[in-house]
DNA sequence: TCTGGAATAT
DNA sequence: GATATTCCAG
């Protein structure tokens, strides 16, 4: 954690230029020792690595990123294996040609990632890179989940959302956390072992980490989920003062009620969501249709939301008020 | 822009 | 199932 490289750092600077793995490769066939070449090789591949675990929490929200990341890593392995054993040089082509190869179809399809990767790949790991398991690979992150990318693209292309905005400091209901970018689904495919024995799919990689942390960064905050407010008694107690004073929740509306509660970051949408559910709930147990039995449990201490509103509106221009917040809901 | 209602997420 | 958030239409 202390060793963080320049490029990953908060402080952004606009002379950083991510590099390519082409460049990469470039640079590394540069170098003649071949020590100092598997060296920078196997440096390299543990950037990655330790990338891949950062983002591990959010593959399924970031498949791509974990095919990218894998791709690089594994090719990175065998570039580092064949100079070793072969000392030749790296083969940039291949990750040079942006173009498939052939029988690929699906590529070509989602347009999105491009495998390359030579036959012999097959030869020289005898695991999992043949197209049968790339498939099944693939389809298990469900990357290619048409309606699941929609949803994706309809996040971003929203209006930005105010994030943890929420100044109660309430405890969070039914488990969320102050943050939470993507659903945590860790049901993904690849498993570490899997992913520590490289079986991966090869193919092309374009992006190295730093790259790839910005465009996280950049998603995580498109694709955060707002904090859960959590309507404590006091803010309760605002909400309904609120509402008697606008002369009741059907005629009061989300914004006067803010305006009226006087709450730090409170937001017209936290008040609307309120309002709608202290209607329904007054609808649901309304004295008009509800049962003798119904109206006493209102009464009786199950009225969180009745009471007050109930009698604000039943006593409109009167002053008495029994004050007697209600919730947290 | 504001609002209500409904869908969706937690 | 309850509650909060987000989306959508008016």
């Amino acid at each position: 954690m202390g060793s963080v490289p320049p490029e990953l750092s908060l402080d952004f600077r606009p002379t950083f230029v991510p590099k390519t793995i082409t460049s990469f490769f470039k640079e590394v066939s540069l170098i003649g020792n071949v020590s100092d070449k598997v060296s920078k090789l196997d440096t390299f591949v543990k950037r990655l690595e330790e990338e891949m675990r950062k983002i591990d929490a959010f593959k399924r929200e970031l498949p791509l990123c974990m095919i990218l990341l894998n791709d690089a890593i594994v090719a990175l392995k065998e570039e580092s294996m064949q100079c070793m054993s072969r000392n030749v040089e790296p083969v940039l082509e291949e990750f040079i040609p942006l173009k498939n190869k052939k029988g690929s179809s699906q590529s070509e399809e989602d347009g999105a990632l491009i495998t390359n990767k030579k036959e012999k790949d097959s030869n020289n790991s005898g695991n999992c890179n043949n197209n049968k398991d790339k498939k099944t690979w693939m389809s298990s992150v469900q990357l290619w989940n048409t309606d699941r990318d929609c949803s994706i693209d309809r996040k971003l292309d929203s209006k930005q959302r105010n994030i943890g905005d929420s100044t109660q400091g309430c405890k969070n209901q039914g488990g969320a956390t102050a943050c939470m970018p993507f659903k945590a689904d860790l049901s993904f495919a690849m498993n570490h072992v899997q992913r520590d024995q490289g079986q991966v799919v090869p193919g092309q990689f374009l992006l190295l980490p730093p790259m790839l942390s910005q465009i996280f960064g950049l998603y995580h905050q498109q694709t955060a989920r707002k904090q859960r407010r959590c309507w404590s008694p006091e803010l309760h107690c605002r909400f309904v003062n609120a509402l008697q004073q606008l002369g009741g929740s059907q005629v009061a509306t989300p914004k006067l009620i803010r305006e009226l509660m006087q709450v730090d970051g409170l937001t017209n949408d936290e008040v609307k969501s309120h309002l709608q559910k202290y209607r329904l709930h007054r609808r649901r147990l309304s004295p008009s249709t509800a049962s003798p039995a119904n109206q006493a449990v209102v009464v009786l201490g199950a009225g969180l939301w009745m009471s007050q509103d109930q009698q604000g509106e039943s006593s409109k221009g009167s002053s008495s008020q029994s004050d007697s917040p209600q919730g947290p809901l």
